[in-house]
RNA sequence: GCUGCUGUAGCUCAGUGGUAGAGCGCACCCUUGGUAAGGGUGAGGUCGGGAGUUCAAUCCUCCCCAGCAGCACCA
């Protein structure tokens, strides 16, 4: 409750006593007076007014409600003012459905003509006048039959199959302000006042299926971004502008460690400063296998179709499979014929696909030979390249590629190990993430799907399984009802990142499918064959994206050790050179990935160069420092530099260079 | 794959119906400088690919490819 006061350009003001509400005022003068205002004193408090009426002022306003409108309330109405934005510029638009969603909302529309960026400020600045109107927020409730016939009256059939579709008959409930309305079980705001005139951004345009059916049409959505105030909003800005810098894709140019081209869409060339960051990750994880008993194999890349069939991938997953044909007998012939009928003709043509996963040819390996049940668990390990043929609009720098090594494993085991082996992959993977600095992660439990193979009491005992593992592991875990494999239960393990996105990389799947048609088998102890059940294992995923992600985490700046380019020795003038590259070779020895600059420029010039190559220490080399066989250390975003002798800086940075598990 | 947008020098980007520009980077020269840009000179482009319209296309139209945002997909 609070004392207002209004000035109007004439010098009149109006008073309203303490106790007055945003509504009481709304009441008193017409929203066309009101915009004229000049200046408001709430509470004491004095704000010169622009119209729309100043952001701060509107807020001072606003908060003498009874109480602040929900962040959730606040996008909500946000979404059908600016559907009624978008309806009052183009009539001829039809609205759909608008939620709200993490930062603010979005609302789908169906119109001819695409919206183009400009119109996102036209919008806004609609929006901006309906909030000034301060229109009431009445819901009415409507029989479903009244509801209906006024949607098929207006020719708005999104909205009949919305009403069609809600389950029940109770009456709906209609949300109006002014004369405009939408179909909306609400809540919502009292009047359209009580939000922010500069709380809020259009962000984007984008297409989206209707109901997120890709057979059905496509719509217009515009992304909005709202928060309580203009201070949110900005945060929310500045967060998505940090973002933007951290984009593994512009790092990865900067930094030299990758790029990608045409002529290979969703795959890597590695330079050599990534393949560096590559090597030294996929080092540290073989280390970690072998150290938790995983044989490592290698399998082959071009595998003939034969052995897709029998897997199940030929029927399944074909779409995403890279085929490879090879016409063996090169016959003329043979190339006039179409894909289906080659296909069939065994005299003629191979028909051979890449791996999509290494599943099938790890059982391969495991059939060789005859398997007893000591043997179990079998823990086999691959840095397995695969390829996957991703609809194109799935690809996404090197986070989501057509070509890409998993860290893969494959645990045959019997059914009663499942626990014990999931709850030693958790901490395997738990210690593999703490090495790799992510502290901050969490377990999705995913359990059977509607379509499935395998009887219920087996995906009870394996649900059971993943779930006890959990905790023995001491791990909370999180059910995903119905989103598991249609073979088998899974794990999936999500890290969190510097700036709070989620990724997830880490899972265990587990399947008594492969094994079945594979026909994988050991000797049990009774001397008969038993099936062995697979668990699919990954803990960084694959190599591709968890650097992506890595990059992303560190804003560049990755840890020593997996840094391509740790140090760099560079000379202030070019006498120093001698003792340079001395430096240099001390620190190689060392077993430090160290480089001289020597190149005659300023010592300015080399830390800012060194700097955005994201170099995590310099070492400046001047007439000083070879006098007194020193060196000068300026770390990675640090502005003071330290003078270490080249004795102790040997160590110290030998010690950085190592990797956690070695130190 | 779908909707929309984009594609010009290694990078970031201007620009025009009469076959192109900047900054950075690169090369060479001068400069030996103490912690995020010293100065000069120069090289570098089939304007994503193909077809069409036109006297003439990097620019207009169509098809393809790739990228970006989102959706769908991620047995």
């Amino acid at each position: 409750m609070a004392q207002i006061s209004l000035t109007f350009p004439d010098g009149n003001a109006r008073q309203y006593e303490a106790g007055t509400t945003p509504a009481d005022v709304a009441a008193d003068i017409s929203s066309s007076l009101r915009k004229k205002a000049i200046s408001a004193t709430v509470d004491g408090q004095h704000w010169d007014l622009q119209w729309p009426i100043d952001t701060d002022a509107q807020i001072a306003i606003n908060t003498m409600k009874d109480e602040e409108p929900a962040l959730e309330l606040v996008r909500h109405d946000l979404a059908h003012i600016m559907a009624r934005a978008v309806q009052e510029i183009w009539p001829d638009t039809q609205v759909t459905i608008g939620p709200v969603i993490k930062d603010g909302w979005y609302y789908d529309f169906d119109r001819k003509d695409p919206f183009v960026p400009e119109d996102l400020a036209l919008i806004e600045k609609k929006m901006k006048e309906i909030i000034n109107l301060r229109d009431e927020v009445r819901t009415e409730i409507w029989e479903r039959p009244k509801a209906i016939q006024y949607y098929k009256d207006r020719g708005e059939p999104y909205k009949v199959e919305l009403i069609e579709s809600i389950p029940g008959d109770e009456p709906l409930r209609m949300y109006w302000h002014g004369d405009w309305q939408d179909l909306c079980r609400g809540p919502h705001l009292q009047h359209t006042g009580q939000i922010a005139g500069d709380c809020f951004k259009l962000m984007s345009i984008a297409g989206a299926y209707w109901r997120g059916d890709s057979s059905r049409p496509m719509l217009q959505r515009i992304y909005g971004a709202a928060f309580t105030n203009k201070e949110g909003l900005k945060k929310h800005l500045h967060m998505l502008e940090e973002a933007a810098k951290r984009d593994h894709r512009k790092l990865g140019r900067e930094m030299d460690l990758f790029h990608m081209q045409e002529e290979a869409p969703g795959q890597v060339f590695w330079h050599p400063n990534g393949w560096t960051v590559y090597t030294e990750l996929q080092d540290y994880v073989r280390r970690q296998q072998r150290k938790g008993g995983y044989q490592e194999v290698n399998t082959p890349q071009v595998v003939d179709r034969v052995l897709w069939e029998k897997s199940g991938h030929w029927d399944k997953y074909q779409e995403n499979m890279f085929i490879v044909e090879v016409d063996e007998s090169r016959t003329d012939d043979a190339n006039a014929k179409d894909f289906d009928e080659r296909v069939n003709d065994p005299k003629h043509t191979r028909i051979n696909a890449l791996k999509p996963m290494n599943c099938p040819c790890h059982v391969q390996i495991f059939n060789h030979g005859l398997k007893s049940y000591r043997d179990l668990p079998l823990r086999m390990a691959e840095f397995g390249s695969c390829a996957r043929y991703e609809p194109s609009g799935a690809l996404h720098g090197i986070m989501r590629v057509r070509g890409f090594t998993q860290d893969d494993g494959h645990i045959f085991c019997a059914e009663d190990q499942i626990e014990d082996e999931t709850k030693v992959f958790i901490d395997f993977l738990s210690a593999v993430y703490a090495d790799l600095g992510f502290h901050d992660w969490t377990i999705k439990l995913s359990t059977r799907p509607e379509k499935r193979i395998g009887s219920d009491e087996t995906w009870d005992m394996m649900e059971k399984a993943l779930g006890e593992a959990c905790n023995a592991a001491g791990h909370a875990f999180e059910i995903l009802e119905g989103e598991g494999a249609f073979y088998g239960p899974k794990l999936e393990f999500t890290l969190t990142d510097a700036i709070g996105r989620q990724w997830q990389c880490g899972t265990l799947q587990v399947d008594a499918n492969l094994p079945d048609r594979l026909d994988a088998s050991y000797i049990g102890q009774d001397g008969n064959k038993h099936r062995p059940v697979m668990l699919h294992r990954a803990t960084l995923g694959s190599f591709e994206r968890f650097i992506g992600i890595l990059i992303e985490e560190h804003a560049g700046k990755l840890p020593f050790w997996l840094a391509p380019r740790q140090v760099v020795v560079a000379s202030i003038i070019s006498d120093a050179d001698p003792y340079v590259h001395e430096v240099v070779e001390t620190l190689k020895a060392a077993g430090v990935r160290a480089e001289a600059d020597i190149r005659n420029e300023k010592i300015n010039y080399k830390v800012r160069e060194h700097s955005h190559a994201k170099v995590p220490v310099i070492l400046a080399i001047g007439a000083r420092e070879v006098e007194d066989r020193t060196v000068n250390m300026r770390r990675l975003g640090e502005k003071q530099t330290k003078v270490l002798t080249l004795d102790e800086v040997t160590p110290l940075l030998q010690t950085e260079a190592t990797p956690p598990d070695q130190r």
